[in-house]
DNA sequence: AACTATTTATAAGA
DNA sequence: TTCTTATAAATAGTT
């Protein structure tokens, strides 16, 4: 949009593709902030750079805005946040960050993968919990089985305030 | 931006409010979406006029975005803490589950470590950005942030979070 | 929705 | 990276 109109495709050289983006990033978040002053509307802007940094802009707070969202794209049968979906660490996400980042992912899982397996064992020696019945002492080996039933997408999405809490529920509610 | 200049306040007249809206949503969302194709960037917008519409954009799925956007914000530790974007899982509560919704815990656990380190192993051995042409292996640029100049809410979150692992903390923040 | 006079954003270059 | 500046885009007010 300047001395030369330009094609919309990516562009090829690594240093001018950086200034572009910096540039374009500073505009974009104008625009942004300015689109939610003179409209009174909730604007939230989220944009990772090709390098996995991350830059972001909300006119409100971000985690009311993402609440925001969740509410109506839950109502839309969306399923953006699902507390087991935290968990699914998908490559593609993982890829974003720095290896710094990811190793601090590694402790935090081995570390939650280290407590669920105490508590594992804690219950099978000790006896049993209320909700689903029996078959405590079953061999507690064998999680080779396919992750059956519910595992994927357990969905906590709700058209409304939530607040069921029953024990049969082998969904995992983690947040 | 144009017959004259306007200063960047709430629009009092409410149809040419929604005018406005209506221009600069559309101007906003195709910024977002040239910086995205332009700089090979991940750009979410998320966009709620006054009356409670919901306009989005993703350059990729939402979904992932916001995954990604929360992986990065807890490991920086962001206060971005919403019950429901944030898992925390506390030994009370594990103690909680069923030895079922455990083992099913074991194996998203497991399956989220597993792609953990392999995503870290292609870091370490392909460079930074799997996938992309210019891997460079030096660190990303990362400067200073430049002073925002939007004020509201602007974060650029980069640079090494002062990352630490202390024991005393038994939850288990994963997004 | 269209139409323009202007303001902005920005691609190249320094 | 920041500034400069010619030009492309966006858009405020109008029709």
């Amino acid at each position: 949009m300047a001395r030369e109109k330009i094609k919309i495709k990516k562009i090829d050289n690594i240093t001018a593709r950086q200034v572009t983006f910096s540039k374009r990033r500073r505009g974009l978040l104008k625009k942004a902030q300015e689109l939610a002053v003179l409209c009174d509307a909730d604007v939230a802007l989220i944009v990772f750079s090709a390098t996995g940094k991350l830059f972001e802009y909300s006119s409100s707070s971000m985690q009311e805005m993402l609440g925001k969202y969740k509410l109506h794209s839950s109502n839309n049968r969306d399923k953006v946040d699902d507390p087991s979906l935290n968990l699914e660490l998908r490559g593609q996400e993982l890829q974003g960050l720095t290896i710094e980042e990811l190793e601090h992912l590694e402790t935090v899982l081995e570390g939650g993968l280290s407590r669920v397996l105490q508590t594992k064992m804690m219950m099978i020696t000790n006896g049993k919990r209320p909700g689903t019945t029996d078959n405590v002492l079953n061999n507690p080996e064998d999680h080779g089985s396919s992750p059956s039933s519910v595992t994927t997408h357990v969905n906590s999405c709700n058209s409304e305030p939530p607040l069921e809490d029953d024990g049969s529920d082998t969904s995992l509610k983690l947040g």
